[in-house]
DNA sequence: ATTATTTGCGAAAACGTTTTCGTAAATTTT
DNA sequence: AAAATTTACGAAAACGTTTTCGCAAATAAT
């Protein structure tokens, strides 16, 4: 069923029908009625890529991210998805795996109008980003999410991760920790560097030598990352405190303590940013930095919104930042 | 960027152009080389749009589902959208957030041609399925996926949610328990009835007489369902055993026993689905369902491509069970 | 050396909208 | 009552592809 089927069937043309059908003022009330009423009975509905093609809109973002499988992305999404079916907009996902050349072809492909805007969280393996700079060269809006980059201007949404690092680490601390590994996931992701500034810059306050080796660089992989925490929970001097920037990297923690029969909070304390609903639930329960994901997923959206429908307009600050909370559990307790 | 100006680049024809970018034999070797060379150098991309109206065609699917911030339905799309990335295909999500009136919404919004193909999950609300119905008048190919319909013709990818209700309903039975109650979402969800008939026949089975008072219907908010559960296990006749049809049922009982300081397996032993990499870490650790999440999405995803891809084609199975595996963990030790 | 066939390309017609512009008829203003 | 304006609609030109046809030139077959 398209325009003219539909004109043919009320003896109108194809652009009366169209104007009624987008309440123009150029239409009189009646055959606007008409009209509707027909749409109705014969379920008519505009064809997108006609719609779009002339008016080279597409009504849909993407959204790409490293993982999915992973609470605090698919609470991102929610809260976008959500401020995208106010709008009437059509959410596109693509997963980069944490893979830079996907990032990169994925992002090509969006180049060419697809969408009229798009929201990243970028891979932890992401340094050069001319592919999203093509993004912008293009005239398409862009948005990043919790894992920003500096090296390119546009409105960014994070949690205060510096200032989240530094009350993890002051936590430990305050619970007795003299001895606090980080574990991070990548030296190029703002977030990791964040809150490992915000570690760092804790330790010097309190006059707790820094030592590098205490800085650990895990991988994507868990099998991988087991062996890796493995080799530093049994060493003799093996840290008192875990800071784990990433929920996957205490989840693993856990898993390696009870392997090796490590006994969390008396052997080791563990801190780490999570969106577990299980945090409350685990043996011990786990204290966390919780980021308000679902939020961040909506103010993402809405500035992206902004930016789609207000081109032009100035008053979107290039930084939001959403406060995170620590939650205090068995973990680190004294 | 534009095939009518790229052509004009190489004094060439819009069709020749168009055909060598698409490979045709009827472009020669050494022009087709020239085309695909300058293409790269422009950065030439073709117009989706114009591409998807032309040949009625748009490469998207759409995923429907209820809910994201799940772990199944997570690494269900992340199943769906590898095969679409492999495919070269678009994935679109829509969350119905368990509303059968989004999900009429939604569906009505996707019979304009906007996807080739649907994935779905239907809402735990869902009984008339003519929206659904709909789809496939307007030859949209249709897959389900975990929660199917019975009441429609198309392909279903499911676990042996039967088999399943049986397994869990015996590793209780075994392990003591005499009263189990099945903590069910919704009296008209596939699996849930699926699941519900396996601990129906598999308590026949075993004598045990079926009490319709233990047959727990929760909602799909946690502060009601922690009000259920509180006048179940408040009880003083309370089940010594409790199966959990979905996941998040699971970690309610668990908080709740926690409130009102019933333990977990003494007291009472708990069972559920679950896809949470956290069961063997909870307190204690919880005896689990684990339905292959991410082959599902893969087999949904892959079916459907072969759906809109051989149209016609015969030798698609209305019925996909992939089975689940039971993990038995200390939520129901002896 | 003709005729038949193949090769390589271009013109033009879709695909289904939206929007500009033109223009009768109806209405308002002088 | 004539002129000016407004109202309500239609014709037609985009939007950027893909694909069918047509047709020269090149090659192959007689």
């Amino acid at each position: 069923m398209n325009l003219k089927q539909f004109a043919k069937e009320l003896n109108l043309s194809i652009s009366a029908v169209s104007k009624a059908l987008r309440d123009s003022h150029e239409i009189s009330e009646k055959t606007k009625q008409m009209v509707l009423d027909k749409a109705r009975e014969l379920n008519y509905q505009v064809n997108p890529f006609a719609s779009s093609l002339r008016k080279q809109k597409s009504k849909t973002i993407a959204v790409v991210i490293p993982e999915i499988d992973n609470n605090f992305f698919a609470l991102a999404i929610k809260g976008v998805e959500m401020i995208a079916q106010e709008k009437g907009y059509h959410v596109l996902i693509y997963l980069t795996h944490e893979d830079v050349q996907k990032e990169v072809s994925v992002t090509k492909i969006l180049q060419n109008g697809r969408v009229d805007g798009v929201m990243i969280s970028v891979s932890s393996q992401t340094t050069d980003i001319s592919h999203l700079q093509g993004l912008k060269e293009n005239g398409i809006p862009l948005v990043f999410f919790d894992r920003v980059t500096e090296k390119i201007t546009a409105p960014k949404i994070t949690t205060d991760d510096y200032n989240s690092g530094i009350k993890a680490t002051e936590h430990l601390i305050e619970n007795g920790c003299e001895k606090i590994a980080f574990l991070s996931v990548s030296e190029n992701l703002s977030i990791s560097n964040k809150r490992l500034a915000g570690y760092v810059d804790t330790l010097k306050r309190n006059k707790i030598n820094y030592d590098d080796k205490l800085i650990i660089r895990c991988s994507q992989n868990i099998e991988e990352n087991k062996k890796i925490l493995k080799k530093l929970l049994e060493k003799k001097i093996k840290p008192d405190g875990i800071f784990a920037s990433v929920e996957s990297l205490a989840l693993t923690t856990y898993e390696v303590c009870n392997e090796l029969n490590i006994k969390i909070p008396d052997d080791i304390k563990i801190i780490g940013f999570s969106n577990l609903r299980t945090a409350s639930l685990l043996s011990p329960s786990l204290s966390t930095i919780t980021q308000p994901a679902y939020e961040i997923g909506r103010e993402a959206a809405s500035i992206l919104f902004t930016l789609i429908e207000k081109s032009g307009y100035n008053g979107i600050p290039e930084n939001t930042v959403i406060k995170s909370t620590l939650t205090e559990r068995k973990s680190t307790r004294k």
